[in-house]
DNA sequence: TTCAAAGTTTGAATCGGTTCAAATCGTGGC
DNA sequence: GCCACGATTTGAACCGATTCAAACTTTGAA
């Protein structure tokens, strides 16, 4: 049983056409007779025959592959976006070839470069902590489109697709100044990514304009996992002056951070509000219920999808820049400030 | 300025070899003198020379590229197992193809008929839920080896690495028993995936070990997720004869139930034992922190990545399923049965 | 000095779609 | 019956790296 791969060749041969013919056929040139098209496509399928993408590909230099580099695939808001980005491709019949760069830079570039062997026709990414601008201005040269997602890189242009997380933050901190908390925490700072400076600066911001300052030691500078919510209160609560409410920079720290509340004894919500930004999918579920911002997730696919494609059509264009407006989700895990003037600090 | 593409070809002509010798020094072929290689690798270097990955597929069909469809990459699990996946590919020096098919049938198939026009060279997929026999068997007559991951699809014979899902949930409750439990109720029942039946399975052949009876009502059926948790255990306690320890499917179900155990006045470890199956991050944080069972959850990545290798090395061995041993890690959500005969119920 | 073996290098054929100028077909007008 | 013109179809060149038999160089033993 011969079981040689069957070509085009091998089809116009037995549907006795030319390759050209097949091959217009294949990319559905409206050029070929229906009765043709018809004809050849039956043969093919009698045949078992499989498109080699490949060889088209040496040719015409279309792979449809789309390149998508992620921070942090463990991350339930990266997960989230990129499982919208897939989905979204999918539709513009891209495919997607995933890295997930575990936030290291040279991994990430590395990624970058193998997807360059392949002919990416684009770039999606969430830059790596600390992606230096050198990095990302090598990959521009390349003249492959770039799309930065949710985070960039400053001083660098290319079409952006995010959310204004300086308004969320600012509207997470105002939520809970509306309650009529002022000792406000700020779990989770980060200075490394453009995400990180702008939901502090707009946390800042809010409390600036209540008048309120916040202590350095009410600011927890950490990497944003469970574990470092839950340990970002045990310092924030031995502290003189534990805070009645915190804006967590994302959800995953803020679970971290309710489960931290409830070791020491305190009921999230009553006790101490927190509120967190992403408004993931776990939020709603939890007991109690996450006051969060939502940004824009599902939105973000379809978003990066569209740039990409008509940057590929116009790669001339101007640059995009797309902000997502943010929406407060309140929920149980934030309250008025509790009638005792302060929560009792509890061993 | 014309930037057509540097090819081998303009590397071989500056570097006054031929274009074998070329292509020799790309694949670090030891046969080319020592001299020749760094002189060949200056040019290329010099030129600025880009390897174009689709014109040495078409010749030898080595694409590198590894298809993976996730089933459902927003359940931290599969992000997890899909992150370590990337990183033990990428240490074989193969890129990965992602598609995340959010449980849908039709969506896993034509990724992976997309995937083989782009000659993939392995594939490796958690099978969707209800993904039937013919679909998987379609695919195997590609010969495209198949790795399935922590799902498998019954009656096929493909590699497979996953936990060893009915001795974990036998763990799960012999411990239990073990603590002199006798009324265990089990969480989170679900057909429909290898992963549902496999823990149900283990978690009934110890529970008949111990000669004990499970009926019905002590066994609820649902989805996985925080909720489902939480409400089981109402219908738990408002029968005749409530339990006194709990395992759960998951990790996710185990949180939700101690937060319905609070709920209802019972402290969790105390007053009712509850255990859980995944060990994800979370659950050493919990209050109690979560007795569970600790499944391979890192190395299923490095797993897989070798046996696709193998399989790659020599297509006719033996299939081999890799069953990762669980480990009970015991904290303080369990603990002896409860001095008092059973527990009060209260409103 | 000669020859075999080991070490290097060569270059034309090849992989399988795509492209496009040129050939062919079919139809209607005169 | 002949020609023009639009609609189809043809097929050879091409994309860029790989392959491998053959050719060319050393090296070292006889």
């Amino acid at each position: 049983m011969a079981d040689k791969r069957i070509t085009l060749k091998d089809v116009a041969r037995e549907a006795g056409v030319a390759t050209g013919t097949v091959s217009m056929v294949l990319n559905d040139n409206p050029l070929v007779a229906e009765a043709t098209r018809a004809h050849v496509q039956k043969v093919m399928r009698d045949m078992g025959y499989v498109y080699d993408r490949s060889a088209a590909l040496l040719r015409n230099k279309r792979s449809r592959i789309v390149g998508v580099s992620i921070c942090d695939l463990v991350n339930p808001y990266y997960a989230d976006v990129t499982a919208g980005l897939q989905i979204a491709l999918e539709q513009l019949g891209r495919v997607l070839v995933l890295g997930h760069c575990a936030e290291s830079v040279p991994r990430q570039l590395k990624f970058l470069e193998t997807l360059r062997e392949y002919n990416v026709e684009g770039l999606l990414l969430t830059p790596a902590v600390g992606t230096p601008k050198a990095h990302l201005q090598k990959v521009l040269e390349w003249r492959v489109p770039v799309v930065q997602i949710t985070r960039y890189v400053s001083g660098i242009e290319t079409d952006y697709v995010g959310n204004d997380n300086r308004l969320a933050a600012r509207i997470a901190a105002e939520h809970l100044l509306g309650l009529g908390h002022r000792r406000i925490a700020y779990i989770g700072l980060n200075w490394l990514t453009s995400t990180g400076k702008d939901r502090y600066d707009g946390f800042c911001q809010a409390m600036k304009a209540a008048g309120e300052k916040v202590p350095a030691e009410r600011v927890i500078e950490c990497a944003s996992n469970r574990e470092n919510g839950f340990s970002a209160i045990a310092s924030l609560f031995d502290a003189a002056e534990p805070p009645t409410g915190i804006v967590c920079f994302n959800d995953v720290l803020a679970f971290g951070a309710m489960l931290g509340l409830r070791r020491r004894g305190l009921e999230p919500g009553r006790e101490c509000s927190v509120v967190g930004l992403d408004d993931v999918a776990e939020s709603a579920l939890w007991q109690p219920a996450l006051t969060t911002v939502a940004i824009g997730r599902d939105q973000i696919g379809q978003v990066a999808g569209r740039l990409l494609t008509d940057r590929l059509e116009d790669p001339a264009r101007p640059i995009e820049r797309v902000v997502l407006p943010p929406e407060l989700v309140v929920r149980a895990s934030s309250g008025p400030l509790p009638t005792t003037k302060a929560p009792r600090r509890r061993a």
